[in-house]
DNA sequence: ATAATGACGTCGG
DNA sequence: TCCGACGCCATTA
């Protein structure tokens, strides 16, 4: 069902790739998000999933609650966000949750 | 079974 | 705006 998705993965971790693939580029959610739309474990839980999985999808998509890029990864990500023109906020280190974020698929 | 860990979130100073 | 303390919860040790 997944397209181009690594299978062996657990159940959670499949899902939570899954709704990173439908994030539009150009727009994020944050890890609290991912968690509440799937109504199921928390942040944390997203967050773990990405660090080990993450590879395979948009990482860069999947943020803070502040709009901070994932730990680590914050020169990437932010290359991503100027070539997917992601709505920055003034100090150019975070993404513009308000114009940016994607509420995920209806 | 208990404790530590972590790509988090919220709140108070 | 920045930082630390706490809460949260599946996974690991």
């Amino acid at each position: 069902m997944s397209g181009g998705l690594p299978d062996h993965l657990p159940d959670h971790a499949s899902a939570v790739l899954d709704v990173v693939d439908l994030i539009p580029p150009g727009r994020v959610m944050t890890y609290g998000d991912v968690a509440e739309y799937l109504g199921q474990g928390g942040p944390r839980q997203v967050g773990q999933v990405m660090a080990r999985w993450g590879a395979a999808v948009a990482w860069w998509r999947v943020l803070k609650a502040d709009g901070s890029p994932p730990p680590g990864h914050e020169e990437r990500a932010l290359r991503q966000y100027r070539r997917e023109g992601t709505p920055l906020r003034s100090d150019g280190r975070r993404v513009d949750l308000r114009l940016a974020r994607w509420e995920g698929p209806a």
